[in-house]
DNA sequence: GGGCCTAAACACT
DNA sequence: AGTGTTTAGGCCC
């Protein structure tokens, strides 16, 4: 496994340098110094079109002088051709598992390309890092996997589905509609892909294995002999951490946060952008919208909710409610720990084999099967990257079989924007999960229902999510393609994710 | 104009 | 402090 992928690592891998420090292109900076490193690294082959030269990428303006870029081959970084996505995927491609953690990921790249290998420091590995997290959240093609080991961050794993073309991959946030609409239907296509990715992983692992691979035991990590090949360890290394997911749940908005966003609700939902998929609907407020609905199935919890973050609320957007907002919250919900069987959440939850983890925010996809799948995904949650890793907290049975046959139709969900605007059905999974012992697990039911929401302008949110109801039935569930979500299994029970969302859904009351 | 890199603001735990 | 997400500025092709 890795020993591939370490070759892969361009040839050119032989470090420039280009101080970090200067995130300007590069031009100047690195090509003059470019080298500090070596050149040529000893050893290291430059590819057929690479040489040496010009590590710039920049060329433009090379009126430093420097070294001219040669076109072909030059390379584009201080340490290579090869981009930060691409450096990434090599790393998880090398993982026996297929999946790292962020830390291991930075172990890898230290590990493995020369550039980064004095660069592992606190000072100096700052702002590779910060790209490699970037990279991670901003491509699609890299999938977060809620890490079922709770402290551990989560798992970043490939999405088959993406990534091919870097359009798709690569998820632009400049905001113009256009962008957009591009995004969310990235974003549906990604929680999609996170769910097969869960699944993937899922039945892969054997259930009663540790989730985790291996474990932990990498003392002083040792680089390998040579640095490159043994990553093995590195996979192995883990950082622990508290589980930290935490742009996940919360309906963090972006510091900029502004009324434009709105539209983009986080798509999570594998629900629906699972559903929607590739519909196009699935990009919208609709997702939000259901994400609602599914959430709440989910029990709620009932601390947890109030626990929840506020932000959310008060960040809402003019336009439209900030969805993100709602989802935020409903999916944040499910998270919580169940309110009457589990009273406190402990960090492991026993038995019975579902992943929910005590934070998990993420979609859960371990709902227990049936028969089939009995074991969990290791990593029980998965997020559909970026926004959307807020999922509600479908079991994943009931989505996937959902999704297949049972349908939401049109009419309901009209239905549903029409009334209420409350609160969703509740999926009455109860049967389906079956509860984690300590952990938040999510349990269907058992939330507490009484759980008042405890303040909100609920008003605004309603209001606002009617015109988002509507706008998005017809704009896009009219549309057609495939609307076919289902929530049937949900009862009109009645518990709202979170507590103030609750209050906003208050008026809907399943009549 | 897309792809990438870098920096940085935020949010969460 | 580590993780994640998003925005933004800028260079290169
Ligand atoms: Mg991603």
């Amino acid at each position: 496994m890795e020993e591939d992928s370490v070759q892969d690592v361009d040839p050119d891998f032989e470090p420039r340098s280009r101080p970090r420090s200067c995130t300007w292109p590069n031009v100047s900076t690195v090509k003059p110094e470019g080298e500090d490193v070596g050149e040529t690294a000893p050893g290291i082959v430059l590819a057929p079109g690479q040489g040496k030269d010009a590590d710039s990428r920049g060329g433009a303006t090379s009126g430093v002088g420097v070294v001219t870029p040669r076109k072909g081959g030059s390379r584009r970084n201080a340490w290579g051709n090869q981009s930060y996505a691409e450096l990434i995927t090599q790393a998880i491609e090398s993982s026996p598992e297929k999946r790292l953690t962020l830390s291991q990921i930075y172990d890898w790249m230290v590990n493995t390309v020369p550039y980064f290998k004095d660069k592992g420091d606190s000072n100096s590995s700052v702002g590779w890092k910060n790209s490699i997290r970037h990279n991670l959240s901003l491509h699609s093609k890299f999938l977060r996997v809620q890490n079922e080991a709770s402290g551990k961050s989560s798992w970043w794993t490939l999405n088959p589905e993406a990534g091919r073309s870097a359009k798709e991959s690569r998820q632009r946030h400049s905001m113009d509609n256009c962008s957009k609409l591009l995004k969310s239907r990235a974003h549906a296509r990604q929680a999609k892909a996170a769910r097969a990715a869960a699944l993937r992983q899922r039945e892969a692992a054997p259930e009663g294995a540790p989730p985790d691979p291996p474990s932990q035991s990498h003392p002083g990590r040792s680089p390998s002999p040579h640095g490159y090949l043994d990553n093995t360890d590195v996979w192995t290394s883990f950082r622990s951490r508290t589980g930290s997911n935490a742009s996940s749940l919360s309906g963090r908005r972006s510091p900029v946060a502004t009324a434009l966003e709105d539209e983009e609700a986080p798509m999570e939902e594998p629900l629906v952008a699972g559903a929607l998929a590739e519909s196009s609907v699935a990009e919208l407020d609709l997702s939000a919208r259901l994400t609602l609905i599914a959430g709440q199935q989910g029990g709620t919890s009932p601390q947890g909710s109030s626990t929840a973050p506020p932000t959310c609320l008060h960040s809402m957007p003019t336009l439209v409610p900030s969805e993100s907002s709602f989802l935020s919250l409903c999916s944040t919900q499910p998270s919580a720990p169940p309110a009457q069987a589990a009273p406190l959440p402990s960090p492991r939850w026993v038995g019975p084999p579902c992943c929910f983890g005590p934070g998990s925010q993420d979609v859960t996809y371990g709902a227990h099967l049936p028969s089939g799948m009995g074991a969990l995904f290791p990593g029980g949650h998965v997020s559909g990257i970026q926004g959307a890793s807020h999922l509600p907290n479908l079991p994943m049975a009931q989505l996937d079989s959902s999704l297949g046959t049972q349908g939401f139709s049109l009419k309901q969900l009209q239905a549903l924007a029409g009334h209420s605007r409350g609160r969703p059905p509740q999926a009455g999974a109860g049967s389906c999960f079956p509860m984690p012992e300590t952990a938040g697990g999510h349990i269907p039911f058992l939330g507490n229902q009484d759980q008042l929401p405890t303040d909100l302008d609920a008003d605004m949110f309603t209001e606002n999510l009617d015109c988002d109801i509507d706008y998005i039935i017809n704009s896009d569930l009219l549309d057609g393609e495939a609307v076919d979500f289902n929530f049937d299994m949900i009862p009109p029970v009645k518990q709202g994710c979170h507590g103030n969302l609750q209050d906003s859904f208050h008026n809907w009351v399943p009549s």
